[in-house]
DNA sequence: CTGAAAGCGCTTACAG
DNA sequence: CTGAAAGCGCTTACAG
């Protein structure tokens, strides 16, 4: 910073103005001030920015790489953040590296907030909140200490079944999702719809992955008769699904129609073409960025929860039944 | 920190040097720091860290959150990051985000390397490479000023071809990946073994995704006769292939094998269970990292370039022709 | 082990 | 606009 000053022939301190585009500099000067920076492979310091400043603008955001749908959210996330001057610190939480040491890492840099996508216990969002201001992604939890962006995820499954329902099925299975984000929900709007019309609910355990979808679709073919269609927990489980019953030779709605949950990018790809409830994924990127950003910049305290609406998007997946 | 030092009655010079594992204070003194620090919620600050010891022990990783196989990448690369001593960096290539910001964004958080996974040309690896100690993992490039970890592409795709020939096949399409990291290696490697045997080579243009395998898949069906045989560009494309395949009607292996390339997790899923070259990626990692670690800490400074072995791995999408 | 001091690369407030 | 000064939260080297 100094060799760069010294070469416009200027202070420290205007160029410290200039790279923060505050006022106090001619157009000029920051011309020749960007250049001789250019020249001299100068760049600022983030550390020692944030650490002089006592602002940090930065946003950890905790994820997990392997999760479609968290990538999905991340890169909605990225532009939010940056609309509101907020640069985005990524914490992965993989195979080989637990939660906390991910949070330990984004706290160890400082971050402003922190928002966590996925699941995470009420024991865990408290402890974590207690520390950063939090924003949790998913989880249908409720405190005076954290905020959440959940999707209406009863709802959501009610539109599912409620579509398969009207195109005439009436043995309807549902795969779910056991303890993960959203699942009791989506099994509870699945049985209402159920119960709505007097038919049985039938519920095979699964997981959130191709895998439990393609394990599930074992279970559906021991079925007898085989149910005519298949309410997913959520997308990757039922591409899983849709992908084993083919290769069993059964055909996809001709068979058996699929509905999944997310409206991931995966269940756009035209060989999947996936009949899906759709959660807003850049709404709530949205909601969750402005969450953060109410308590950090505008100083709310108080717990902000938000729920986003689902939407149904019929693609190719679903059909009326042909028996 | 002060307030820890406070607490238990010793220095700050001692605090740090407790966070920091470095000798020179009894193991009593150390569990009460540490036990204090965790009643007042103090974790050092990484920044300050950072900016006072002129060493980063951070390692920048570029990456594009969609790409599985950066996802499975980075995942190894934790934990040989960790064995080091160093923590990791993300820095996300989205469609929102080019490649230059997020290099920005890293340099400013002054990662002692950068390993930039994927593509990048020769003109950008090395303009960054005079930045920071880089490695370029993935494409096939040289340069005196930046190392490199690549796989070897060309003696890969040689094994999945001569693999469908030893099985019988004569009509097999290559189903390319265009101008991506390895693709024309790949493709000399599928050319070299059909000339070999006196086939006749035929290349689809593709690219890395599973759209364009399901794209590629239209094409194939107007082939008259239908090959027997696709040797895809890599996984993704393979798994678009086999899905558009079975859409269609036919049967994988049945009516035609398929290969893919890079041993992908997905490429393991049991409803996809799909033949394919598998690169190192545990390997790759390491290689990566201590590349990195060789110039930051060993003070390499000459070029290297490092060659991984693939492999082979036999499963469910091929099989014999049936014509 | 302590305690005082210097300094990392910045930002900030102030007198000119 | 300048220039000098203070200070962010640490690490480091040193005399005791």
């Amino acid at each position: 910073m100094a060799d760069v000053a010294a070469k416009v022939g200027v202070s420290r301190a205007l160029v410290s103005i200039v790279f923060r585009g505050k006022e106090g500099a001619s157009q000029e000067t920051r011309d020749r001030v960007f250049q001789a920076a250019a020249e001299l492979g100068y760049h600022p310091d983030t550390a020692a920015q944030l650490l002089r400043s006592h602002r940090s603008r930065h946003l950890g955001v905790l994820y997990t790489p392997a999760e479609p749908f968290h990538v999905d959210l991340i890169e909605a996330i990225y532009p939010m953040a940056e609309k509101h001057g907020y640069d985005v610190v990524l914490g992965a939480q993989t195979p080989t590296r637990a939660m906390t040491k991910a949070v330990e890492e984004l706290l160890g840099f400082r971050t402003a907030a922190v928002l966590l996508l996925g699941d995470a216990t009420l024991a865990e969002v408290t402890r974590l909140a207690a520390r950063v201001p939090l924003v949790a992604v998913g989880p249908h939890l409720r405190g005076d200490a954290f905020d959440t962006v959940s999707s209406d995820d009863s709802r959501g499954a009610r539109l599912a079944v409620e579509h398969l329902v009207e195109l005439g099925h009436r043995h309807i299975v549902h795969v779910d999702g056991g303890v993960k984000a959203g699942a009791a929900d989506r099994r509870r709007g699945y049985r209402a719809v159920m119960r709505k019309h007097g038919l049985p609910a039938t519920i095979i355990p699964g997981a959130y992955t191709e895998e439990s979808g393609a394990l599930a679709a074992r279970e559906l073919l021991r079925c007898d008769p085989l149910p005519t269609a298949v309410f997913a927990g959520n997308d990757r489980c039922a591409v899983g699904i849709v992908h084993a019953l083919r290769r069993f030779g059964l055909t996809v709605p001709g068979d058996v129609s699929v509905v999944g949950f997310d409206g991931s990018r995966a269940a756009q790809l035209p060989h999947i073409d996936l009949t899906t409830v759709r959660q807003d994924i850049s709404g709530t990127a949205e909601a969750a960025v402005e969450s953060a950003i109410e308590r950090l910049d505008d100083g709310r305290t108080e717990a902000k929860h938000v729920i986003r609406k689902t939407q149904l998007i019929v693609r190719g997946t679903t059909a009326p039944p042909k028996r």
